[in-house]
DNA sequence: GATGAATGAGGCTTCATTCAT
DNA sequence: CATGAATGAAGCCTCATTCAT
């Protein structure tokens, strides 16, 4: 029942937003009352917190496998990085643009753990990016900083309008940013 | 008046969210009356579709200025929509999220002008990657519609963390996120 | 302009009722602004009570020919008045109208005074009854308020479904209300 | 709950009509919160579109009744009408005045439901005039759609002033009319 | 005479939340 | 576990009215 519930605020928050989405809506999404939600809920924050940990938990988890795979270069792990993002936009999409739009809606005690845990993954990807130009993967003047957001915002853009069914398959789609963030798009 | 409302709207909006934001809010933010918002707007809801407006047609028309001076080759045309977008983030940023993160609540009407009007942007950039296909200066099997989507991409996300007043400036950074479109991080 | 405000305002609040036609739709209708029936009224009640003065004003200004004329008897004077009432929906239905049904939203001085001036009315045709019982022209035991009241719910009722354009005139709708009064419809 | 929220609400919208009369007025009235009438009622219309449809489905049942009871002629049915109007003043009155007065409030879809029962009860009326003709009860010559509208003027008329509780009983009110119905006030 | 700007009060409605059962 | 009833705060919006120009 609890899952139940979650997964339909998941899918009411990202199709109406956390406020314009009523206790009321989730219940009536799933054919029980009120009541219900309130017995498995303290809040309705407490919901939209519960949905926020366990997205960032999620992608923190699945970075750790990948920083911790030695088997892999540094460009590999951006790949990985990369084609992790995109690979999760299958189902986790919404809980994806809910963390990213819903922020503003945590209590600040939330709100700051979610920042930092943020910061956490964004900097762990830095890592790959600096840990590729010690080894002389990647360019040595590289502002790893700008880069890496750069290349994240190549990624989670993409939560925006990528649609795993149609064309471009998430391998593809990431071996086209891979190219592009690597190589570049300059005739050679 | 009418535009001193506007303004502390966008600084409003973009700050809690527009359903975050009353009505009381934004007249309180001046000192003045509801009534008073209520004389210059018929609804919350035309004052946000005005915020939209203003803002795609701000986009489209410095677009339509890069797309036509035939003075710059496609590299430069490129350089220059990463730039401005970059550029805008000084006096546009608030504006630029509000424009992505309130769409849903435009009513319906307003959000497919909305779209076609954001599409029309987003085609144009994809125009200017085409043109340097077909000019030879870019590679040849571009997926030109993903590459355009993955620029924006790197360019749009720095309106969540990009601070003009820090110790990179907008060029500096149009610069970094061109060298890594056109050449990538790869260490030749 | 006052009097094609109250025109408009007549027109208004027969349709939409008084506290459902704001002032800003009189003005609207007439293409002036608000400020301008401020103007020429100190408040919507004030036009309100000028409709219901001049409207009772009317009737009981004809009310008063119709007893005075010495050359007619109880019988002609009921039918004057049944006619003069019928033969009024033609320009005055919709301030009869009003006058019946927004009583409630005059100020409470103009309400008694209205009420007095419409119990006046009543009283007179009354006394037109009580002459043709003294007079031996009307049955001696009539209850002649009830009989009054009675007549009067006939007359006054056709306001709301009459249409003097239709198939039955004025004329003829008197005749058929007298007729059944005087002489009722039993067959004989 | 909602039976007392009815009740104050047909208190109400009687002495000081539906626009006037505030959803706080009725909670209030009952000593509730205004949370509570919406937990009963979608809108302030519905509640007036209840109380309309209460108060024609019991003016028609009683009709039902009336109309076909085999035992009385068609006088008798005229009679059983007007006494059934007159005596529900008692305890219909309130509903009664709101239905002819607030029928603008409703919406549209509700309101055309409205007349067409409106019609059907005077159809009804109108068809035991008609069958009185038809009997011989009643003169050849009758314009009965006309009739009909007076004897309804006559009866709904007293709901603006009959006071159950004066002088004067229902029943005698009801002999009154008819009298005047059928034979008339002529001195014979 | 007429207008446009501004106000403040009040109305309808939604909604997160509580609580007894 | 789950429900139904009730609350109270807050939000959007309308509107009569005032006033300086």
């Amino acid at each position: 029942m609890k899952q139940k519930l979650i997964d339909a605020s998941i899918h009411l928050f990202d199709e109406k937003g956390f406020t314009e989405t009523s206790v009321q809506d989730i219940a009536g999404e799933i054919k029980v009352t009120k009541g219900t939600f309130y017995y498995y809920f303290k809040s309705k924050q407490e919901l939209l917190r519960d949905i926020h940990l366990n997205y960032i938990g999620y992608l923190l988890s699945q970075q750790d496998e990948i920083i911790n795979d030695t088997s892999r270069d540094s460009r590999n792990k951006l790949h990985d990085t990369v084609f992790m993002l995109i690979h999760s936009i299958r189902n986790r999409r919404k809980s994806a643009r809910i963390f990213f739009r819903e922020m503003r809606n945590l209590a600040p005690e939330y709100l700051e753990q979610n920042m930092e845990k943020r910061d956490l993954f964004r900097k762990n990807v830095q890592g790959i990016v600096e840990e590729g130009v010690r080894k002389g993967c990647f360019q040595e003047d590289l502002n790893t900083d700008m880069i890496t957001r750069g290349i994240l915002g190549v990624a989670n853009w993409s939560y925006y309008w990528f649609n795993p069914e149609g064309d471009v398959s998430d391998e593809e789609l990431t071996n086209i940013y891979l190219e592009m963030i690597l190589n570049g798009i300059n005739k050679k």
